[in-house]
DNA sequence: GAGTTGATCACT
DNA sequence: GTGATCAACTCT
């Protein structure tokens, strides 16, 4: 039997932030549509911990009308709206009154690769030849914006519960310490000593990973998670 | 390196 | 209420 579509374990959501951000690694994505199920497998993610946290919206702990859902209990969408065109899905995480999220950062495209193109302005038969063939296509999903594009996800989404269709999570395919990389997050150059904290986790050597763009991986391999440094300011 | 608009904040 | 600032990004 296939336990990859079996909802996630009801205990998740009483996991650590920084456990629940790197066990969300290959977990699948779904979104029922009209249009179809779109699913992708997360490879990519960043925790934040307000409110002490300075890249945390949650900074502070005071509550407003974007981030009240951080404050609320674990398991529903915080969906925020940035740069004037983008839309950013969160996992709410951690008890009830600790305003922590975790942000998918990136997909693999696990079904209806052909309808995420068409949302995301790309020739979908294209596309599909390319995945066919066992080639990546990183333009659909590989970023924050880019995957709630792909899969329709808007600030209608926000305070949605993700166990519930038609957006939830499932148990996916589970990832080995051994494939898991570290890293600070991206950008969040302002955010003061915050910027170096190792709270982005990521599928080693995933095509649809974002690329690192400040730092230098200081070392390989190693079984639990290793940390990749960053190499000057 | 520019684009684009909403949330937040410091004020009136 | 009003106006300034700037953002957990993407594409050229």
């Amino acid at each position: 039997m296939d336990e990859r579509w079996e909802p996630l374990e009801e205990d998740f959501w009483n996991l650590p932030t920084l456990e629940a951000a790197r066990h969300l690694l290959g977990r699948y994505l779904v979104h029922e549509t009209p249009a179809g199920t779109l699913v992708g497998r997360i490879v990519e993610t960043e925790a934040y911990l307000g409110p002490d946290d300075r890249a945390a919206h949650s900074y502070g702990g005071k509550v407003t009308q974007r981030n009240r859902v951080m404050f609320g209990p674990p398991g529903y969408a915080y969906v925020y709206f940035i740069y004037g065109m983008h839309e950013c899905l969160n996992v709410v995480t951690a008890e009830a009154g600790v305003p922590h999220a975790v942000l998918i950062r990136a997909l693999e495209p696990v079904a209806s690769a052909a309808e995420m193109a068409r949302r995301r302005g790309l020739p979908p038969e294209e596309v599909e030849r390319r995945l066919a063939r066992g080639l990546p296509e990183p333009r659909l999903t590989s970023g924050p914006g880019r995957l709630t594009q792909a899969l329709g996800i808007t600030r209608a989404h926000y305070g949605h519960d993700l166990r519930r269709p038609p957006l939830y999570l499932t148990r996916g395919e589970p990832v080995p310490d051994r494939l898991v990389g570290r890293s600070p997050r991206i950008g969040i150059d302002y955010a003061g000593e915050a910027r170096d904290y190792p709270w982005r986790f990521f599928l080693r050597d995933n095509p649809y990973v974002t690329r690192f763009p400040r730092r230098k991986p200081e070392r390989e391999g190693g079984g639990e998670a290793d940390l990749i440094l960053r190499a000057k300011r």
